[in-house]
RNA sequence: GGGCCGUUAACUCAGUCGGUAGAGUAUCUGCCUUUUAAGCAGAGAGUCGUUGGUUCGAAUCCAACACGGCCCA
């Protein structure tokens, strides 16, 4: 028999045994008294004889996580939903024969109660002197190992679960998204947002330039995408009068996995009308000051041993002033159309049909820019080329209004004034579109016409953005990899 | 898609030059009523990722594949 077979059906025994004497090993009915953290919270400041004047009784339930057997008596420590770990002190003579053969028969990863009194040990530590106990759930598998815990990353990511059971800072930096997400949600409220959810299966894929993933509805018989992005349905709100609206969802799009892209992701995007791409710049300063000054009590961090300040006004860089400043390209040459397409297709950049200056602009600025803006930096003057959804400058037709933002390396955000001309905006559609019929696959297959519908009713000047939670969640927990961050990242099947 | 690295007990890891598979934790048995990764004594537990190849002999060398990680496109 192998081990892992025998382990369990060891436990299995253990069931029968259990079930044989009348004890259920499912149990369903137990209300602790309190959380572990609310029991460390209260009384971890108080010494053996202050416990002892409590003459309180404590209900506590958790798992399991460490035994240390003795002849007549254990200690053990349980750990709850509440991440903390209180010890226990089972002593035969205090619980009665049967519930301490019990008690013996319980394996690391049970799920148990406790009921008891609070004191300290010799050693000083706070401990559950039980008088009481039930089996809660049994647990059929081993638990990962107690020191070294869980490192594996694979079983980490495929069973998070065990992760979350033995990594606490791993429980922590979910708990932290979830803080992240809130002081997002509270922050745009604080200024008249309002939260929407629009449509993840869109009839055509808008908003970004991804190739989309495909389902298929019965009832309908059509086609669906799984959206790359809100975007165009949010300005629809705007057009329809909702004039500060935000959404934090799901957007999926059918690319690689890396370090920092899984296929779905969360973003944020929010859109609020009668404001610039420049508005949003000093909004976005104080969100991120916002959430990082709540969450981390500071607006310093440190991000893979690198330190970043977040203390706003940030560095704003024009892109192709970026690509000679920190990119070392000769100011000519950025100027110079031609030489700039043969400097990117030098460096190994592969232009499309249609593709030129404005392409070669930005993936320069990928290739030689991106990974050295490690202090918050927002870069401006983005091509009309890339940018199909944004406002034309007032003063150089071929830029738009438009920022994206750089925080360790990585884009963060991307803004820009609402191209609100829906003739402007059908031209920029078509020339997509027949990017699309020359085989660019991140390209729309049809014009929105429904889109244009909407904005033909007139959309009021506005400004929106979108920030990538993921990688927001990243900064600001220092995790190196996006999987880090999402509690069940993108796998392959196990075979 | 390409390159590099990894995959050994449930977990964390050793395994030298190719010569019968190891440790700690966990599990099981015995002792133990204030331990702190408790301690002591003993026991059981392996498709060395998979499939081929080389060899008298493969965890070890070679190839392909699978899964994972990192880098690049």
């Amino acid at each position: 028999m192998s081990l892992s077979d025998r382990i369990i059906s060891q436990r299995r025994e253990k069931l029968a045994e259990l079930r044989q004497q009348g004890i259920d090993p499912f149990f369903n009915r137990y209300h602790p008294s309190h959380s572990i953290a609310m029991v460390r919270g209260q009384y971890d400041s108080l010494g053996g004889p202050e416990l002892e004047e409590l003459h309180q009784d404590f209900r506590l339930a958790g798992r399991l996580v460490l035994i240390r057997e003795f002849g007549k008596a254990s200690f053990c420590h349980i750990q709850d939903g509440s991440g903390e770990r209180i010890q226990a002190y089972v002593q035969r003579q205090v619980v009665g024969d049967e519930a301490f053969a019990l008690f013996k028969k319980l394996d690391l990863g049970d799920i148990v109660g406790f009921e008891g009194a609070l004191f300290r040990t010799r050693t000083q530590e706070l401990t559950l002197a039980v008088n009481k106990l039930t089996l809660l759930t049994k647990s059929l598998k081993p638990l990962p190992e107690k020191y070294h815990g869980l490192t594996d990353v694979e079983t980490r990511y495929r069973q998070r679960y065990l992760d979350l059971m033995v990594n606490p800072q791993v429980r922590e930096v979910f708990m932290q998204r979830t803080a992240i997400i809130r002081l997002v949600r509270q922050f745009l409220e604080g200024r008249g947002f309002l939260e929407v959810e629009t449509p993840m299966m869109q009839p055509l894929p808008g908003g970004a330039t991804a190739r989309p993933f495909i389902t298929h509805h019965m009832a309908l018989d059509m086609d669906l995408y799984l959206r790359i992005a809100p975007e165009l349905y949010l300005k629809r709100l705007v057009v329809g009068g909702l004039e500060r609206v935000f959404e934090i969802n799901r957007n999926f799009r059918n690319e690689g996995l890396s370090i920092q892209h899984n296929p779905e992701f969360t973003m944020l995007e929010f859109y609020q009308a009668y404001a610039t791409y420049e508005d949003l710049m000093t909004l976005t300063e104080e969100l991120v000051a916002h959430v990082a000054q709540n969450l981390l009590g500071s607006l310093k961090l440190q991000y893979q041993g690198q330190e970043i300040d977040l203390t706003p006004p940030w560095r704003r860089l024009d892109l192709r002033e970026s690509l000679t400043a920190v990119g070392g390209i000769p100011r000519e040459v950025v100027r110079d159309r031609e030489a700039l397409v043969a400097l990117a297709q030098k460096e190994g950049i592969t232009l499309r049909p249609g593709e030129g200056y404005g392409r070669a602009l930005t993936k320069l600025f990928d290739l030689l820019v991106e990974v050295h803006l490690q202090q918050p930096t927002f870069i401006l003057g983005y091509p009309l080329e890339t940018s199909p959804l944004s406002r034309k400058s007032d003063t150089d037709p071929e830029v738009v209004d438009r920022f994206e933002l750089f925080i360790a390396g990585r884009e963060m955000a991307n803004a820009f004034s609402e191209l609100n001309d829906p003739d402007d905006q059908r031209e920029r559609f078509e020339k997509q579109v027949a990017a699309r019929l020359a085989g660019d696959e991140e390209e729309p297959p049809a014009v929105d016409e429904d889109f244009l519908l909407a904005l033909e009713h007139g959309m009021p000047p506005t400004a929106g953005e979108g920030i990538g939670i993921d990688r927001l969640v990243m900064l600001l927990t220092d995790s190196p990899s996006i999987r880090d961050v999402i509690l069940f990242p993108q796998m392959r099947p196990e075979r």
